[in-house]
RNA sequence: GCAGGGGUGGCCGAGAGGUUAAUGGCAUCAGACUGUAAAUCUGACACGCAACGCGUUACGAAGGUUCGAAUCCUUCCUCCUGCA
């Protein structure tokens, strides 16, 4: 893998990500496959909506349907047929998002399944020997995203405990793949700073992950339930901390509002659940704000959902018609919703970086923002 | 005609004298969703109002018994099943 930084516009980023499976165009949004598929759309539909990466799940993979049957039947990128850049996650957030089935330790943690009670233990090693068996090009270390509201106390015992896990993984990375710096001619292993939202212990927990010298550096732990002032403020203090030639990950996040403001902070890679699981449930995001394709009034709107998008939902499809099938429980719902949705947020990141190419972004953004919150 | 069983809020369906404006489910309406245990979850859902409270009307219809009835009695309307 190998990071180029091609211009930069106040503090947004415009760059170029080269891995064995292809360039990634960044500032990016990577779409999330958690099971190997990105739910509602087809490999082919994603490269139609210009998809350059997306994301698969350790946790998730190591479950179902195992990454040695995965390993044995030429990796994911052949399995699931996508032949262009994959990042998994480690399971550092099912730390979190399954906090009620798990026990963290110093080795690792044990997760009971969420599909049949067994348990299993996921630890920095382990996480690495997935991940690697996945074949996956950019492999998140092991971490614990911290959960929201935290003590000083609380997320400093985190963050430390994070920084081992890290240095282990980085180790077992080094192992499997004979290498010395978190990088392998197909993988490369990205750091994951926590710290809570406290800048004190982001600096900690970045120093620590800094003295790895890894590939590359995500800032994890935001967009858990904090004060959305939280969120900027905190990428705005780490992310100029990060090394300036080397991309940086804002894991989780986020909103299309999000996005713009977290380019404008330095960020060149994210990916969210958002645009993919609000599409199943009705929820639209357009060039004038977000649409509930379910309300009443749509019923017998015979417009496309957003004039202004080009994707093959808005070219063909009525709102009346959106409404009818997320109404009658449809599938085509989903799949015409996020198509739409996957499309909004992928054109973003490339009017993003059009705009910072220019020299425009802060017009753009302050464009782009505003444009959102009209009525629709 | 005889025997038996029913009619409950938009629909289905509980409740069998008093915390019942009436459990549930569906439908409807609105909201939420941020490294996916999510095609999920939450709220509203008789009507009116100066509305975390008050009033009115409600369990086929009309009467009645009772301090009190969707629940008991009478008549009527109506539906279903079996036998003729």
């Amino acid at each position: 893998m190998k990071f180029e930084l091609l211009k930069t516009d106040d503090n947004a980023r415009l760059g170029q990500i080269t891995t064995s499976h292809g360039i990634i165009e960044t500032p990016i949004f990577m779409p999330v496959g958690t099971v190997g598929s990105v739910k509602a759309l087809t490999q082919e539909m994603l490269e139609t909506l210009g998809a350059q990466i997306i994301l698969g799940n350790t946790y998730h993979l190591y479950l179902r349907p195992g990454h040695e049957l995965i390993a044995s039947l030429g990796g994911l990128h052949k399995f699931i047929s996508w032949p262009h850049p994959i990042l998994t996650d480690s399971g550092g957030f099912q730390v979190f998002s399954l906090s009620e089935i798990r026990k963290t330790s110093e080795e690792g943690v044990i997760f009971r399944s969420h599909l049949d009670g067994s348990k299993h233990l996921l630890s920095p090693e382990r996480s690495m020997e997935i991940q690697l068996a996945l074949g996956s090009d950019i492999i998140m270390a092991f971490d614990e995203c911290t959960p929201y509201p935290a003590t000083l106390e609380q997320v400093e015992e985190s963050l430390e405990l994070t920084a081992r896990w890290a240095r282990r993984s980085l180790a077992e990375f080094n192992r499997r793949t004979a290498s010395s710096n978190g990088m392998s001619e197909n993988s490369a292993l990205f750091g994951i700073i926590q710290g809570g939202m406290y800048l004190k212990m982001r600096q900690r927990s970045l120093e620590q992950l800094l003295e790895l010298e890894l590939p590359g550096y995500a800032i994890g732990g935001l967009s858990v339930g904090e004060e959305k002032g939280y969120t900027y403020d905190i990428t705005e203090y780490t992310a100029p901390l990060l090394p300036t030639h080397k991309p940086r990950y804002l894991m989780g996040v986020g909103t299309p509002e999000d996005l713009v403001e977290c380019v404008g902070r330095g960020i060149d890679m994210f990916d969210c659940v958002m645009p993919t699981r609000n599409a199943r449930n009705g929820q639209l995001f357009t060039s004038q704000g977000k649409v509930n394709i379910k309300n009443a009034k749509y019923a017998k709107d015979d417009r496309p959902l957003d004039e202004n998008c080009e994707c093959p939902t808005c070219k063909r499809y009525s709102r009346a018609y959106l409404r009818h099938l997320y109404h009658t429980g449809e599938i085509l719902s989903s799949i015409l919703c996020t198509q739409h949705n996957i499309h909004f947020y992928l054109d973003t990141m490339k009017k993003i970086r059009q705009s910072i190419r220019l020299g425009l972004f802060k017009e753009f953004r302050q464009q782009y923002l505003a444009s959102l919150s009209r009525v629709s």
